[in-house]
DNA sequence: ATCATTTATCGTAATATTACGATTGATATG
DNA sequence: CATATCAATCGTAATATTACGATAAATGAT
């Protein structure tokens, strides 16, 4: 009968899904826009920044590091984050390639 | 001392970050591409493409439904799910503008 | 009217997320 | 060395997510 029952999801379903998830939470898109227009890193203004406490954004700097969307560098006493750059790569061309070409028409069910 | 201390997140993030929490499960982002591929609509058909239960898939078509992506259409016995072509475009006009034009690069910390 | 099919919803359990204050560990400064 | 500052982690609570089977509601077929 029907043709494809999948087994498991796809390697790009799994990964885009990862990305979306460590963008999924105000904060953390918050936190990438900071780093996004700096042109140089942040550290922790970030928390001065947010409407939330310090080891909220602990914790949500975490995500996206083990995301591996951001990374973070000692400088003296404080931490200096910044875009990771070879992933946003990753993430910005497999998202541009999934959210651009795609033109639907109206169907005819809906 | 610090300039902007912000009392809260903006439109533009809460909106990506739904949008991303939309997309942040394998599962949603297979029945987002199936709708996508498919040039008519689907209905059950997804429920054997996928490799959960039915009443599962029901739960992620309600919340994708309830992000505004999708749309579903009575027909007959059945229920006919299709992109919501409006909402769809703000979602790729975001992103895009979101993951394309930023360059980030390298800085001097990290 | 009865039965089968399709999909949503309910009830429930397991796990994850989000948030906070308190504490710890590290580095700088007095 | 003592103290202050910065950031991570711990402990904890509240809530959300994910998943399933069972059930219900609606439609189509017999």
């Amino acid at each position: 009968m029907g043709a494809s029952k999948i087994i498991d999801y796809t390697e790009e379903q799994i990964l885009v899904a990862k990305y979306a998830k460590a963008l999924s939470h105000p904060a953390r898109m918050a936190i990438m826009q900071l780093l996004l227009s700096k042109h140089s890193c942040i550290c922790g203004d970030i928390v001065d920044e947010l409407p939330i406490s310090q080891s909220t954004v602990s914790q949500h700097l975490k995500e996206l590091k083990e995301a591996g969307l951001i990374r973070g560098q000692i400088d003296g006493v404080s931490i200096c984050y910044c875009i990771n750059e070879p992933e946003w790569s990753k993430l910005t061309e497999l998202l541009g390639h999934f959210f651009e070409k795609r033109h639907v028409k109206t169907n005819s069910c809906c």
